[in-house]
DNA sequence: TTCTTTATTGACTCGTCAATCAAGAAAAAG
DNA sequence: CTTTTTCTTGATTGACGAGTCAATAAAGAA
């Protein structure tokens, strides 16, 4: 049965089915043998491909990172002033592809794996950075100096707005959070008009 | 050497211990035997008082949440106005008690817990329906109808701010967030003025 | 065909840990 | 001075899980 080229096909089921058990359990304390049963393989194979458990999650946190960033980097290309571009970016962070359940749940035990990996926490350090120099760059025009205050403020509200969504059994929550979060870039912007 | 009523010392060192030990692994993956040498005892002897693991954390979550609901009813007492509770508030999140690294490692790990035990996402549930209720109280007056959205958006900052921190090993980071939050309620009620 | 490389797994090892238990030691009660 | 109650632990059990390994199988190369 062994076809060539099964690695990088693998490596993605993998990276799939972890973050999937991890939404299924809420936790990290998932065992390889399951990823590897939901991914279809065993756990042997897992193994055999990541080397433990521990790369394996960071793969899956970077995948989840990647995924992220293609889908900010898409929204930014089809704006065309600050205002839309902030927009974009606030929105991406609650597309359907990032605000599900599944990924809630990674993203939480992603920020609790970085208290105890250096790896994991560099990881989260990359995504914070790019967020806000990504808000930065574009209030500046907008709001001047207060643009890091502004940026910090909107980072921090769409964590928190994600973090309590977390929890929520309800579906559909993540249109309000990005409402949410507009409507406060939108006081701050009148704030300095 | 067993001297009589050793029980709630027993407990209180226990939980003590317990988020001492989760902020020092930033995880909630400690074993009993460490918690229980680090509150000096033996493993047996923690499981005597508390039955088992899940309860052993349970009541730490619980006394992190009585300490910080007798330090935000305390701040409320002495202040005699709409916008001094608001503010006294805000701050008791990110006392001393409430702002050290353990403590913000123990309240993101208990994130976690409750979206797979029940009893800990009723104890969640149960800290942000209050602080919710608090907000929206005291900000009645002074917004209106906005209450609700301005409350929302405040709960929000703050657990993104703590989720923000709990990475940071800068460690006079409690007042910078407090001060931010301070600042967005103040926007907020210039906006409806 | 024979050899090598890639894919794959079941079985096994080794360690760890939650939970239990029987037994000891000290205070208080009688 | 016994007995009972409260406190305490070392030793043990039983389960579970990460990681390894030897063995099998297919596909291509020689």
């Amino acid at each position: 049965m062994p076809k060539l080229g099964m690695e990088p096909i693998r490596r993605a089921a993998l990276v799939k089915a972890t973050i999937d058990e991890i939404g299924a359990a809420g936790t990290l304390d998932i065992t390889v043998s399951r990823i590897a049963k939901r991914a279809g393989m065993s756990s042997a194979l897992a193994h055999h491909y990541f080397g433990g458990k521990d790369q394996i999650f960071l793969a899956a946190m970077r995948h989840t990172l990647t995924v992220y960033g293609a889908e900010v980097r898409g929204a930014l290309a089809m704006a065309d002033d600050n205002v839309s571009r902030l927009q974009a970016i606030i929105r991406a962070g609650f597309t359907n592809s990032n605000f599900r359940r599944e990924v809630i749940a990674a993203w939480l035990n992603f920020y609790v794996l970085a208290q105890s990996s250096s790896e994991a926490q560099r990881l989260l350090m990359i995504y914070q950075r790019r967020l806000h120099s990504n808000l930065v760059y574009n209030l500046r025009p907008l709001v001047g100096d207060r643009a890091d205050i502004v940026a910090e403020r909107i980072a921090g509200l769409i964590d928190g707005l994600y973090l309590r969504h977390g929890l929520d059994q309800n579906g559909d929550a993540g249109m309000d959070a990005a409402e949410h979060v507009l409507a406060l870039l939108q006081a701050e912007l009148r704030e300095t008009t």
